[in-house]
DNA sequence: ACAAAAAATGCTGCATACAGAATACAAAAC
DNA sequence: GTTTTGTATTCTGTATGCAGCATTTTTTGT
């Protein structure tokens, strides 16, 4: 199962316009997630002709689908010789990770300032069900909803540019964090720096969810340095 | 003149290996260029057959470059109704400033350690370069050099990362900063708060440097906050 | 047998062609 | 006069074809 078709996904059968989803919009997603899981690993040519082929799809909006993603930085254009998936070096990814603490530090002070008491109680709704994930020691859903929420209390500060850049850090960053498997202690500090957060983020005590949340990305480097 | 070749930019006569940009590669500079100095005003929609035909190109390298610059974020995709350019409102300019404060903090921290004293050096030959254009009054030549000395100094911090994330930030601005036409007083100010920033920069004091940056951007801020 | 040149193959880059959707316009009905 | 419906045109979305560059294989000369 590896066809591509524009029509996948069908929203909520309620009222209002249909979503007609565009086969070069539909392939963004499709190629990001390939990439960030490892089906395409870095470094691999994106052939125009064999993987339009394996997918049924034609190559023209396969290579805007390509040069979509190159702007996001996940591939790398190569002139007269294609795409390939771009490869991050540690060093790469350490600046990415400073980047993205500066981020966030900023997003948890916006949100401590903007967020309603609604959005916030679904940010511990999100966290109270993560730690369920953790005590089941589902690793896989414990990852997502850890990126939803730090995704969401990006949402919170209601500040467009900053989600964009959060969003193309992330998803960036995904395939690498996708490796870190740390071990069980620091998986639970982990848990417990959640904790804080959402603590912080309830009382809206800006210093302290900032602190928390840098630090909290600061280990995430320790966790992973090695595997990079 | 509005024909496009891809021959068009001729690198340094030098030996070496000549260029051979893509047409579409060119084709994103030059409609990010039409965007940002208004020959493309937000909310005009991208003809692909007009827009082509004026510009002696086919559909095809026009439209990848357009996906480009939708990634980018300077054009908006409307599913079966093309691409227009993208609009921004008061808040949008506000929200990227935000961002764009925080990231240029952080270069200026990151420039301090990291930066070469050759670096600084060619920071400060912009500077005066940008000075000598102010008492000119060279407007045009004023702006290009002032944008050139933010980008440096975040080259200087050595981060990838960061110099993506200006560098969107500041692109999507440019065609903002280019209408906010301060007074006599307030670019006066700008030049002052230009020469604090680079006395920071020489004596690598990173609190300095930051805050200077910070003010500098807030200040950018309250120019052009009427003329958006 | 080895190296250099030449041919051949495969892939990218661009243009064009075709199908389907959206909009504009016109005619008809109320 | 206004609204609605049918039709025509225009533009987007996708497929395909062709030319040029890169790379690999073959051939030729020493």
């Amino acid at each position: 199962m590896n066809e591509i078709t524009s029509l996948e996904r069908r929203p909520d059968g309620g009222p209002g316009p249909i979503r007609r989803t565009a086969l070069h919009d539909t392939l963004v997603s499709h190629l990001r997630d390939m990439i960030i899981e490892g089906d395409l690993s870095p470094g691999t040519r994106l052939h125009e002709g064999q993987l339009g082929e394996q997918l049924g799809v034609s190559r023209t909006p396969l290579r805007e689908a390509i040069k979509y993603l190159a702007s996001e930085g996940l591939v790398e254009l190569v002139p007269s010789r294609g795409a390939v998936v771009k490869r991050f070096s540690a060093k790469d990814v350490h600046d990415m990770l400073t980047v993205l603490q500066t981020l966030e530090e900023l997003a948890g002070k916006l949100a401590c300032e903007a967020a309603s008491d609604a959005g916030i109680a679904e940010v511990r709704a999100l966290h109270d069900e993560m730690v369920r994930r953790y005590k089941a020691g589902d690793r896989l859903q414990y990852y997502k909803l850890n990126q939803q929420i730090h995704s969401a209390i990006v949402q919170l500060a209601a500040n467009a540019a900053l989600a964009d850049m959060h969003g193309v850090l992330q998803t960036r960053l995904k395939r690498i964090r996708f490796i870190g498997h740390e071990g069980p202690e620091k998986w639970a500090a982990a848990v417990a720096e959640h904790e804080e957060m959402i603590a912080a983020l309830e009382a809206r005590d800006k210093a302290k969810l900032s602190e928390v949340l840098g630090r909290h990305l600061m280990n995430a480097w320790e966790r992973v340095r090695d595997a990079v």
